[in-house]
RNA sequence: GGCGAUAUAGCCAAGUGGUAAGGCACGAGUCUGCAAAACUCUGAUCCCCGGUUCGAAUCCGGGUGUCGCCUCCA
């Protein structure tokens, strides 16, 4: 065991496999560079990340069930999971990311039984099934471009990968993990060593408050459907040996991330509420089909509250995307907002917060600017002053993605006392962690109408005179027209409110 | 009922043993004919009680509050 210098601390230990620092190259970049620590749900602690395969980074994450909206609390998981990409790339590695897009549906009901999401989505939208899930598709995907989240390398759909599934299904029942009822193939929890192994819940406790109907078939309370025999009326179903039938809701991720990704790729990512139920099964697929637990690290993103408390349809405060855009925000200003939070901690949602999110993200931009066209001389210790922000800031978003901290040394540089081209590089640098297009300039000429500007003209010419009166009184007509001035010295600004 | 989080200035929140990052708001100032914008400055001893320690927001015990999960859910 050696000790090595990384960055600002010094690593006690050089853990695992890599004890032996086998090459050069990697040698170099622990000295080098500051270690990426993640939290994994798995150990329940952070640990310092090394990927099975140097060069590529392999990510699955759990995508959108397309028969429905996208809220902002799904997105702030998509937020997570674009963070994570992009402080993998600032620190050096290339990623293959995998992220599914679930257009089979879900169940309705509890348990096993019920009517398919997917179908009651496409009833009541009088739609068929694959209608909806394109179109909700496209919303999302629109979604992610709004807030410049980057675009994962690979988007599989549920539907085109029927086959995988239906492969994975009968090896786990080749190997003895499955089992087959009157409606379902159901997996055999008992077989495994130890289920579950993500949360500490008794499996008996949890199961006792549960308001489900136990399928007396069922073999042990936790077994989960694989398979599932469809009824004469359903819409979405697939040949297969048991039948006319359609996949459970854990078989897809499993099939798709070890077509995509291998038996075992790196980092699973999800929302937290994933854990108990849909990361376990996962896990519990993997096991029965190879004996390999998919992923080496679980990250789990928190939830979203919305005013202290959850966001729910019965209370009226579900948030899309596109209500933020209606209430005149760019959608990137809620990306800004999540920052103020660490992922795994619960983040309150305010249009409050928004507010000031929103008045943040016009001061960097227009710190940016200044930089940009900044001509103050650099002095040596300016420059060694902006390479700690630089050394900070990596330390924090390798800190298990510290977005808070690192954003407090965006800040410091946003402020940074001498304005320089070097300055404005380092926060293009940060935004390419952060994804806030911080070099857009804020205001975009709009369009003016005529009759507005012809007002403006008038007051320009009452300012000239020294007719301060008729000015004030020309600026209170332009704010109720819906227009603000600002007098610089050289121009008059005009904005809509 | 069971399980698990969390409690830091008006708001959003970092910080897990050495005397509290950052953002927004408020206030003050510079600038301006006045405003606006911009820029500068200004604020908290960390829910309560007890304990451990030279030293705790940070560890332990006990309270109280809030939230989540246990059922589809990012």
């Amino acid at each position: 065991m050696g000790k090595h210098r990384a960055g600002p601390y010094i690593l006690e230990f050089c853990r695992g496999r890599h004890c032996a620092c086998p090459s050069p190259l990697l040698r170099e970049r622990w000295e080098s560079l500051v270690d990426l620590k993640l939290y994994n749900t798995l150990t329940k602690s952070k640990e310092v990340f090394e990927p099975i395969n140097s060069e590529k980074v392999r990510i699955y994450s759990c995508g959108p069930t397309v028969y429905k909206n996208a809220t902002i609390g799904n997105m702030r998981t998509n937020i997570f999971q674009d963070v994570l990409r992009r402080v993998l790339k600032y620190n050096g590695y290339k990623i293959k990311h995998a992220m599914n897009i679930t257009d089979v549906g879900h169940l309705v009901s509890d348990g096993d039984e019920g009517e398919d999401k997917m179908l009651k989505s496409a009833r009541e939208e009088h739609k068929s099934p694959m209608q909806i899930a394109e179109y909700y598709t496209k919303l999302f995907l629109d979604d992610l471009k709004d807030l410049n989240i980057e675009t994962p390398e690979i988007i599989c759909k549920a539907t085109d990968h029927i086959k995988e599934m239906l492969e994975y299904v009968e090896k786990l029942v080749e190997n003895g993990y499955a089992y087959e009822t009157t409606n379902t193939v159901y997996f055999d929890v008992s077989k495994l060593d130890k289920y579950p192994i993500l949360t500490n819940a008794e499996v008996e406790n949890q199961k006792a408050g549960a308001r489900v109907d136990i399928d007396p078939e069922k073999r042990n309370p936790y077994d989960f459907a694989l398979w599932i025999k469809a009824p004469e009326n359903h819409l979405m179903k697939w040949d297969s040996p048991w039948g006319p039938s359609y996949p459970g809701w854990h078989i897809e991720c499993s099939a798709m991330g070890q077509k995509y990704l291998g038996e075992q790729f790196d980092i699973h990512t999800g929302g937290i509420d994933l854990i108990p139920t849909h990361h376990e099964n996962e896990i519990a697929q993997s096991k029965g089909r190879c004996g390999k637990i998919p992923a080496r690290y679980w990250m789990h993103g928190e939830y979203l509250l919305i005013n202290g408390g959850k966001m729910s349809k019965s209370l009226g405060n579900v948030y899309l995307v596109k209500d933020i855009k209606e209430k005149g925000y760019e959608p990137v200003v809620y990306k800004l907002f999540s920052y103020s939070c660490h992922y795994r901690n619960k983040l309150n949602f305010t249009w409050e917060g928004m507010e000031a999110a929103s008045k943040s993200l016009e001061r960097l931009r227009n710190s940016y600017q200044i930089n940009l066209n900044g001509s103050d001389e650099l002095t040596k210790e300016d420059k060694e002053k902006l390479s700690k922000i630089e050394e900070n800031f990596h330390e924090a978003i390798n800190d298990d993605l510290n977005m808070p901290l690192a954003m407090s040394y965006v800040w410091e540089a946003a402020k940074f006392e001498k304005k320089n081209l070097e300055v404005a590089k380092l926060l293009e640098k940060f935004d390419t962690v952060l994804g806030i297009k911080i070099d857009k300039v804020n205001s975009e000429k709009e369009e003016i109408p005529e009759e507005i500007m012809q007002i403006v003209e008038q007051r320009k010419e009452a300012r000239k005179n020294k007719d301060f009166a008729k000015s004030d009184e020309l600026r209170d007509e332009l704010i109720k027209r819906g227009y603000t001035v600002k007098d610089t010295k050289e121009e008059m600004i005009v904005e809509k409110c």
